[in-house]
DNA sequence: AAAATAGTTGACTATTTGGTCAAATATGAC
DNA sequence: GTCATATTTGACCAAATAGTCAACTATTTT
């Protein structure tokens, strides 16, 4: 958690208002969906007059950049943080795996922006705002890979690499919630956790002896 | 493909432009996506007027309930005509992640009604008619496991084995073709294909060791 | 070929939506 | 306190949208 503490009275006002936003928006969206969220439902939920949302933010997708560069810079942290100082790369994968699933199993919300973000990527006319962040998530696991393999892999591979990691953790996790408790997907993913380890870590495995 | 034929020349009309209100929506789910994709816009692309639509069907959630129906109900039939006969868990979860890799390798507007009905699903508020479809789907893969399995598995392992096949299938294909172009991904999904049986074959024995 | 039926059309209405802006309010500087 | 500046407001407008319907066309029935 980032927390600026703001100097004057007007900075504290203006910072909770854009917070507010922030939040009402988030919530909405996790109901909703991106697309179905209007203006009008966030100025309304977060109790501020429309106009508020246009000083803050350019449109809804400007506040969206916002809020997945939020949440994909703190995701970005969390892995850099407890990947530090591995050296096996059967532990690295099942960090990865694990800071997923830690990070998101309290912010639903997160999840479901994250989940609808990569749904949009593959529109062809989506929210433009959205493909930065995402491959900036996906080079930061590609980096973590590079740095703890000698013969440094190919960047298509590598790139796919990341691309299976962050693919499968949301995959199970997003198929999963659909039928059981929240409480419960953890407990599942744990049992699930060391045969997708042991399975990515194969695949890494193979593309390096193929090159 | 289903196709039957029609006698009058009046039916062959009535399917025919219903048909083209099908591709339209199709087409145009796959650009903007679902919410964004308007009635107008349907029936601009399908060069029908407007009245046609709703002579058709009832809303725009009557057509995606088609659609999602056709493309699910030709992905289950897919998977129960080439699991036939199988008796080995790893030939079954083999062929499992082969069919989806083969039916979506050719269709990409379906993988995208696919992907965004999935995405909708976690939504409070999303299209009702999606959740019915969804839960056959996951319902077809977990019969085929039960049926060769000798020690039934309980109700919720299976269902997890299910969400875990369709969600990393989904999964890794989805986050892989923001990267590379539509015919690498197959190539790389081959590569990645053995790890993952292994993977989810390795899960199955252990939820069944434990039960 | 006349009548009945099935299917198609696009102008129309009511509503919703994104975005603007002049006025109102709160805050900080003096 | 007074003034300048920053922030907030909601009425307002133009555009977009879902859904309706009476008129129209194609097809089948008699």
């Amino acid at each position: 958690m980032v927390k600026k503490p703001k100097k004057t009275r007007q900075q504290l006002r203006v910072s909770r208002t854009r917070q507010k936003l922030l939040d009402a928006a988030s919530n909405l969206f996790a109901e909703k969906g991106l697309d179905l969220t209007t203006i009008d439902d966030i100025t309304e939920r977060a109790d501020v007059g429309k106009g508020t949302f246009y000083y803050h933010f350019k449109n809804k997708e400007g506040l969206i950049k916002v809020l997945i560069n939020n949440v994909l810079g703190e995701l970005r942290d969390a892995i850099n943080k407890k990947a530090e100082g591995i050296t096996d790369l059967s532990e690295l994968m099942d960090t990865l795996i694990g800071v997923h699933i830690e990070f998101f199993s309290t912010r639903w919300e997160d999840f479901v922006l994250y989940y609808q973000g990569r749904a949009d990527l593959k529109l062809k006319e989506g929210y433009a705002v959205l493909e930065g962040p995402f491959l900036d998530y996906l080079e930061t696991i590609e980096t973590l890979l590079n740095s703890l393999i000698k013969h440094r892999l190919p960047k298509p591979v590598s790139h796919r690499i990341a691309c299976a990691t962050a693919g499968f953790v949301s995959g199970y996790y997003s198929f999963a919630v659909i039928t059981s408790e929240d409480e419960d997907v953890d407990v599942t993913f744990r049992s699930l956790r060391g045969a997708l380890v042991a399975s990515l870590t194969r695949f890494i495995s193979e593309a390096l002896s193929q090159n």
